[in-house]
DNA sequence: TCTGGGGTCCTAGGACCC
DNA sequence: TCTGGGGTCCTAGGACCC
């Protein structure tokens, strides 16, 4: 829907920090600079990788996701830092507001990357102006560097912004593409990853340049819809639009932890769940977000990785809610091998205020009940199984997706129906 | 003595409904 | 008498990105 109605001649930027990470770390301690520093996971275990390095240690073979111990053996002086988030949010606020003096139209896409559309701030001065504008001022206000692409769409200045690093500004035009990006690998495409680079080359498309003339029929033989997306960005169209207000429709959050050593026993395992519930409840609250979805992760010895899911017929948000949940789902689904991964996401958001204004629609009961409910239904899976739950569920999710429509626009009929079927429901069963 | 942690989007199958 | 064709919801997994 963001795609439908692109201007014409549109210009986007795209801003993307260098090893931002790293660069600020030396912002803060200029006796880090000129020297090769890596942020890595978790120096102190022995699992760390590498989360960022200066270009200083790419100069000496430092790789991103490099495991730690093979990038201290590749250059022994290396200077090892453990991230700092706080630090990062803030010099990454600190740089999307420098984004925000251009233009409102700012959407962030991670912690050190966004675009904006300057489509309309010709007053301000020419594309390149601007892009060595911000370039300037972030370096001289934050001390970071940046590289800055200028392209009529969000591929294309994505594209362009990895073309000269570190402090590198690159225009790509349309007309530049045949002369630029057709020449490039197509695994250098943004999209395109090592299984799609391989399954392009088994059909002999190597170059970007091949994409872009590629077979439609064949093409979404091989890759789905997706394949014909990719060649219309390998033709240089893309319309999706600068939204800055995609930052707040955030769709899931999640904590997981690599465990220091493989795990199989159930009552660390449980504790760390334990954990991992507090993380995400502390996450939501500060989000003001409630799920209705509670997904688990479990990774094995092997890295055979599997995720259960359950959808919830009332949102949570608490500690103890997600705990309960995703302590059910390991428990069913945990065949008792050692575990090396704990992950608990909650997924299907609603906004914290509308979950509890249903709530307090439906039912004044709700609140004090939301926990026995969770309880019993547990219980009643013990003891038969998991059909009996499961056909009880169904009548409750007609209710409780009604509930969810209804929500968001306003108080009406439909909401006394419902409520009126699940007091019954609720009595009859519970 | 390999490979973290945060996400998004897409696909596919089964259950269920009409 | 043995079997259609939509559609939705839920679950699981995979690919990709930073």
């Amino acid at each position: 829907m963001k795609e439908m109605y692109p201007k014409k001649g549109r210009v986007i930027l795209h801003v993307d920090m260098n090893s931002f990470y790293a660069s600020v770390e030396m912002a803060y301690d200029s006796e880090l600079k000129g020297k090769p520093l890596a942020i890595a996971g978790n120096p102190k275990e022995r699992r760390g990788i590498i989360v960022t390095c200066s270009y200083e240690a790419r100069k000496l073979g430092v790789r991103t996701t490099m495991p730690l111990w093979e990038a201290k053996k590749l250059c022994p002086e290396l200077i090892i830092k453990s991230p700092n988030f706080d630090r990062y949010r803030t010099a990454s606020a600190a740089m999307f507001d420098i984004l925000r003096q251009y233009t409102e139209l700012v959407e962030p896409v991670s912690i050190d990357e966004g675009y904006m559309d300057i489509t309309d701030c010709a007053d301000i001065g020419a594309p390149l102006e601007i892009a060595e504008s911000i370039q300037k001022r972030i370096l001289e206000q934050l001390d970071l560097p940046c590289s800055i692409g200028i392209a009529p769409n969000k591929f294309l200045a994505k594209t362009a912004s990895d073309m000269k690093k570190p402090l590198g500004i690159t225009i790509l035009r349309k007309r530049d593409i045949p002369r630029i990006l057709w020449p490039l690998g197509a695994g250098e495409m943004h999209g395109v990853g090592t299984k799609t680079a391989d399954k392009l080359k088994s059909i002999g498309i190597l170059s970007i340049g091949d994409l872009a003339k590629a077979n439609d029929i064949q093409l979404k033989a091989l890759l789905g819809i997706n394949g014909l997306k990719l060649k219309e960005r390998a033709n240089g169209q893309d319309n999706r639009m600068v939204d800055p207000e995609s930052v707040y429709d955030f769709k899931s959050i999640g904590n997981s932890t690599t465990l220091p050593r493989d795990l199989s026993n159930q009552h660390e395992l449980m504790k760390v769940l334990d954990r991992l519930s507090e993380q995400v409840a502390a996450r939501m609250k500060r989000k003001e977000a409630v799920a209705t979805t509670i997904s688990i992760m479990i990774r094995f010895k092997d890295r055979k990785t599997i995720t259960r899911s359950q959808k919830l017929q009332n949102p949570v948000s608490k500690k103890d809610e997600i705990a309960t949940v995703a302590k059910a789902l390991f428990l069913k689904h945990w065949n008792g091998d050692p575990v090396r991964l704990l992950g608990i996401t909650g997924t299907d958001l609603l906004e914290a205020d509308r979950a509890v204004k249903q709530l307090d629609l439906f039912s004044y009961e709700q609140d004090a009940k939301k926990e026995p409910l969770l309880h019993t239904m547990n219980l009643l899976r013990e003891k038969y199984g998991k059909k009996i739950i499961e056909s009880a569920g169904l009548q409750r999710k007609k209710h409780s997706s009604r509930e969810n429509a209804g929500a968001g626009t306003s108080f009406n009929k439909d909401f006394l129906q419902d409520r009126k079927g699940k007091d019954d429901f609720e009595k009859k069963d519970f």
